[in-house]
DNA sequence: CTTTTGATGCCCT
DNA sequence: GGGCATCAAAAGA
């Protein structure tokens, strides 16, 4: 039996917990290979201004899925986490496992290894829209199950995308052919 | 293989 | 009005 995740970790330590872990709604997901840490300190990150209608749900409880629109096209989700209020961990990619079929009819894809290696695509894959925006991750329609067992490689580098903060090492990621990106070691 | 570009919505200044 | 934590197709070399 999986112990519970400590959602009042620090972003980075708390991204790299998720990381192995199975992230369901319902009942469609797969595992979590790829993430990014976000603070209140964090140039980069959307709380580092202070809470605004935008980003209100990363400075209330933690556990809980903040849901945001990229470019106008694409949803971004990310789980509230820390010891204080204003810190997340942005999810980029899974390893496809359950629902696999819903997801490719979502994504209008068939190549399996794009169904969910980006945060844009993830979200397509399973259908997260400002509806889940708030909700618990650890409640129906969610599922957010602990690794069985601590990952044995942990690879670190630069988070993606970014015009701030490109500086700090917060992407987080197993090795797997379901990255965004691959990378650099 | 690499680079370019369009689609698109909302918050902040 | 600017800028953005994106994606994927298309075009060039």
């Amino acid at each position: 039996m999986a112990r519970a995740f400590d959602f009042t970790e620090p972003a980075d330590r708390f991204a790299v917990s998720l990381l192995g872990a199975t992230l369901r709604l319902d009942g469609v997901g797969g595992t979590i290979v790829e993430t990014e840490a976000y603070d209140a300190e964090d140039p980069a990150s959307h709380a580092f201004r202070g809470p605004t209608p935008r980003n209100g749900v990363m400075f209330g409880p933690v556990g809980h899925a903040y849901v945001y629109r990229s470019y106008g096209i694409h949803w971004c989700l990310n789980l509230v986490c820390g010891p204080q209020p204003g810190a997340a961990v942005l999810i980029r990619a899974l390893a496809p496992s359950d629902g696999l079929e819903v997801m490719a009819k979502r994504r209008g894809l068939s190549q399996p290894r794009l169904l969910c290696s980006g945060p844009g695509r993830l979200c397509q894959a399973l259908g997260i829209t400002a509806a889940q925006n708030g909700l618990s991750v650890t409640e129906a329609p969610f599922e957010l199950i602990a690794p069985a067992a601590t990952p044995d490689e942990v690879l670190v580098g630069p988070r993606i995308g970014l015009t701030k903060g490109v500086e700090t090492p917060w992407r987080f990621g197993l090795r797997s052919p379901h990255l965004s990106k691959p990378f650099a070691r």
